[in-house]
DNA sequence: TAAGAGTGGGTAAACCTTTACATTTTTCTT
DNA sequence: AAGAAAAATGTAAAGGTTTACCCACTCTTA
């Protein structure tokens, strides 16, 4: 059995009160009965229970993140970002991977409520009427990342996507590129994927130059389904494109891996543009030339704000936005 | 304020008691009742809490997992494996990164035990005293993965590393070469670090091929380490290697990235060999010749020896492995 | 038809804390 | 040195569950 409050109050000779006052330094204790008990709770290595603690005081110290993708690279960074701040208030992060598929996600929500997380930080890829009633009944403090939902009276910090993948195709248009093809991210509504595609015609549309339809194919973001995507391209195009504008580096590498693949030389015989600027860019031969984001920054702006929410009660829905930029490395050659 | 059982007790007319039984399924309640009960449930969202719950029944439903490095390729695939059966028993994970650094890990091992976790999955670099006596003093169940800790008296399930990396260098061996360095990892004892680099040692010796100085390296398993692991034996060698083998397959990316940057084509100049078998072995070029790990069924292992020590107390200090392969691809090349 | 078995449901204690309030001890005033 | 004020310590309730135990029925069975 663990040793508890009483037992240490009993073996010191003190009230579970005085036990409970040196542990939190929530009111004076004198130095006798503080170093007694201290002595006490070194000795028989009593830790206080979380559990009764936070039925007392309806706080978990737990934080809950949901993440689509566990393995996107991107995520590393995010929880390292996270998990700096969430250390030094000693609350503890609670992962659940969604895969994207919103049946899980419900499920981690509710299973967060039960457990009576503190906040949550929430990175999905849709925003359904379930989610609403979710958070709308239960009001747990959230927070969005790399995604917006306008409506949702959620705050966010992502970046400007449309602005970010328009500065990216704008610096392919600007290399003397016409044909360039996009692989873009699934479109839900006001979805990161929907907004870089956006960013793709608006630059286009800018320079005047017309959108051929076999340049623009989809994927989900991993690995594979860009190499699926740019195998399409291949096939499908009339005229091969010059340049092709991934909306993630994850997928901008496996459309390497197909241009390679097809004996298709990067960049002399068509450039590369990804997004990100994950760990593996400069990596992959040539280095990906990529919009860079810094998802470690990402995470702690995301948990100042959830924290700053649950502990002032700063209700907030304002939509943080964080700079980019983009990071020339060898994947994209200049046209003449 | 939310609502609580005793609220669905008075709206439903019944006692907390079946209200408690409803839930739980832990007693017969008559059709009508549970009935009345389930339709209040639904319509105030009321959701059972689980920091009550767990106070009297002494479990969190929580599991707490223990890595030195959430970014290193296999970490996604481990957790994938864990919570695919976490999971089927509505558990759920937290998650600590500790960087390798023994403070970060006791000082989430003792947070773990505040937050009454039911149960450990521990992935550390070494062993310490202190180590030791956290698990003697509060025997939460615990796993150990990827490592063995023998004399800790927990449970292990891991691969047999020096079979495997006696294995690996045997194949090159085989290949002819004769010259071959070795980036090994930090060398605690019994760690794995030390053990895949005895097989190496154990496969030279084997095959009469003596051992040259310059030619063994350590890093920290990242890719950083393996690049600078790898400049050094260019710099250092009298007589550069033919074959490198990477004790993980992120210092051989690292390595291959040297080799590149150094002028060295791969595998024409210097073959290599990983470790692991990440996703990224796939991806860079030429792909990675490695020892492939199956990480998720072991994750999958270890969750499932845990639980079984949760729910059926199953003590049990058992050192389980798992078995590997040689996945052979483009990083080696056969000498004569 | 009366006694016994079986079933559905309720009452209240227990799990381990925190903290408002009560009580005791110490310190300060005059 | 007495009395008041301040400081330290203790007592007990509350937080939301689960569950042992008890009670009141309904069914059997002889």
């Amino acid at each position: 059995m663990s040793v508890t409050i009483k037992d240490v109050a009993k073996k010191a000779g003190v009230s579970i009160a005085s036990v409970s006052r040196v542990i939190n330094d929530s009111k004076p204790v004198s130095p006798e009965l503080r170093e007694r008990i201290l002595n006490v709770i070194e000795q028989t290595g009593y830790k206080p229970n979380a559990m009764a603690r936070g039925l007392k005081i309806k706080a978990s110290g737990l934080i809950g993140l949901i993440t689509p993708d566990i393995e996107n690279g991107t995520f590393a960074e995010l929880v390292k970002g996270i998990e700096e701040v969430i250390e030094e208030n000693s609350m503890n992060l609670i992962v659940s991977n969604s895969k994207g598929e919103v049946e899980k996600e419900l499920k981690a929500l509710h299973i967060f409520k039960e457990q009576q997380i503190d906040g949550i930080i929430f990175s999905g890829v849709k925003f359904t009427e379930k989610h609403k009633k979710y958070f709308e009944r239960y009001q747990v403090p959230t927070v969005v990342v790399s995604q917006k939902f306008p409506g949702s009276g959620l705050p966010s910090v992502t970046i400007d996507n449309i602005e970010a993948a328009y500065q990216a195709v704008k610096y392919l248009i600007d290399k003397n590129h016409k044909n360039i093809a996009v692989i873009h991210g699934p479109l839900y509504d006001r979805s990161s994927g929907e907004e870089r595609l956006i960013g793709y015609q608006k630059a286009l549309k800018e320079a005047g130059i017309s959108i051929t339809k076999e340049y623009i194919t989809q994927g989900d973001f991993t690995i594979k389904s860009g190499y699926q995507a740019m195998e399409k391209i291949i096939k499908n195009s009339v005229k091969m494109p010059t340049a092709v504008f991934a909306a993630s580096d994850r997928m901008a590498i496996g459309a390497l891996d197909a241009c390679l693949d097809n004996g298709y030389i990067v960049p002399e015989d068509i450039s590369i543009m990804g997004f990100d600027d994950i760990e593996l860019a400069e990596i992959v031969r040539p280095k990906l030339t990529t919009m860079s984001i810094d998802h470690s920054r990402l995470g702690k702006k995301v948990i100042e704000i959830l924290l700053d929410r649950i502990k002032n009660n700063n209700e907030n829905d304002r939509a943080y936005e964080l700079d980019f930029h983009l990071v020339e490395r060898g994947s994209v050659k200049k046209l003449n």
